[in-house]
RNA sequence: GGGGGAAUUCCAGAGCGGCCAAAUGGGGCAGACUGUAAAUCUGUUGUCACUGACUUCGGUGGUUCGAAUCCACCUUCCCCCA
């Protein structure tokens, strides 16, 4: 269930529900939680208390371990990993371009060489849609292709042609294996797949086509993969046109502050990306006065939050020159508190987009901070 | 008291006549990171007028065209015997 209650120029207030959880309130940031844990030791328990409305988290590593099956026999995702809010699973899609050297593509579905042990995984769209229903997340996505860039025409085209045919694909699988008496999730929904890389007339025609699909959403996915940020926000408004209203718009893997707020302005209802936690863990913090490197020397001595604006349960209590200490020294703490911080403001981000949106004063937000929050502090 | 060994750039530790401002680790400093093969990766780490010059390898002298590398003495440390 979607449902757009306010909007201002092309940005979206909404409300979102599913089999889990309560109303969520987009535009959302969803946290990113790959092998159904935080990357630097937060739990599900935490993502609570950092104000996460939706995790997310990845098919092919919960196939690859602990296996689907267990994952099911165990009660599904939600059950083994205690996180009773929406979760989405990626399809496994972002694998094929980020394990490129280790998979072959052909018509059926990718083969992949294990990264953990290197055996042979075959994942095609059937695959896909059948170890998401065993994990029982709220929202599968299509298995697709995300094609690198840069990327020929031909080879975008064609790659998207078949992208295509594989939601195809997944629409009929999904539909059966929630039909099933004993599926998992059986209110599980299908999000398809935009792609044609940054050639405008492929992105347009691949979004009519999957449009024509009934989806319970659509994303935008490919982008974010190292072209420049303008290219990304030309494909957006490219998209968007095309995209049904009624229905969620999910731009995957975005992305900086600023980006989101773009893409906001765009029309884009749902974010997710790894840049909270990862840079987090790399000591990279994000504030709304700018981002801070904690490892600098300079904040050896700084008896400061990491921002003095922040809420956050680390900022309450712990200073930059402790957090700074905690990662010289290599206390996993560090990573958690980090972690903590970046998704606490990436989930602040949205509540305050939210909250101009409800107010109408998101053109002026966008001004104050498009742009911004990426710069050092 | 006798015998043996070692002293190298922030630390550890290679080098043992020219290709050495000196390997490699660590530490330090800085940067990158966008549907997570990432608690990772990259750069840098004697000084300066920086595609070159200058001062370094415990100290002082010496051998040599040339010394961190060879010789003498000194200093300090370590090991073995008594």
């Amino acid at each position: 269930m979607f449902k757009v209650i306010k909007t201002e120029g092309r940005a979206r207030r909404g409300e979102f529900s599913c089999a889990h959880g309560g109303v969520v309130q987009t535009p959302v940031f969803m946290n990113v939680g790959t092998q159904g844990a935080i990357k630097g030791g937060v739990s599900a328990h935490d993502l609570k208390e950092v104000g996460c409305q939706i995790e997310l988290s990845n098919t092919y590593h919960l196939h690859l371990r602990p296996g689907d099956k267990i994952v099911r026999q165990m009660g599904g995702l939600h059950k083994f990993m205690n996180w009773d809010g929406p979760i989405l699973t990626d399809s496994g899609g972002f694998q094929v371009f980020s394990l490129a050297s280790l998979r072959k593509i052909k018509e059926e579905g990718v083969t992949f060489a294990s990264h953990i042990d290197g055996h042979k995984i075959f994942m095609g769209p059937e695959e896909s849609m059948q170890i998401q229903s065993n994990l029982g997340s709220d929202i599968a996505m299509a298995f697709d292709e995300c094609v690198e860039n840069p990327a020929s025409y031909e080879y975008a085209k064609a790659s998207c042609e078949r992208t295509l045919r594989w939601l195809e694909r997944c629409k009929i699988e999904h539909d059966r294996l929630n039909s099933l008496p004993d599926t998992v999730n059986p209110g599980q929904m299908l999000f398809g797949i935009n792609q044609g890389a940054t050639y405008a007339d492929l992105r347009a025609w691949h979004m009519q086509q999957i449009a024509k699909i009934d989806c319970d959403g659509f994303a935008i996915g490919g982008l974010a993969v190292g072209e420049p940020a303008e290219v990304m926000y030309e494909m957006i408004d490219v998209v968007e046109p095309h995209m049904p209203p009624e229905k969620p718009r999910y731009l995957m893997g975005v992305g900086t502050p600023s980006n989101i707020i773009e893409a906001v302005s765009r029309g884009v209802d749902f974010f997710d990306c790894v840049m909270p936690s990862r840079n987090g863990r790399h000591g990279k913090l994000f504030t709304w006065e700018g981002t801070v490197n904690i490892l600098n020397e300079k904040y050896q001595t700084d008896d400061r939050a990491i921002s003095e604006s922040c809420n956050c349960p680390v900022c309450r209590s712990f200073s930059r020159a402790y957090l700074r200490h905690l990662f010289k020294a290599d206390e996993v703490l560090a990573l958690r508190f980090a972690v903590l911080h970046n998704l606490y403001f990436y989930n602040e981000l949205m509540a305050k987009i939210r909250q101009a949106l409800d107010e109408g004063n998101f053109a002026d937000f966008r001004a104050r901070y498009s742009g911004k929050l990426e710069q050092r502090a």
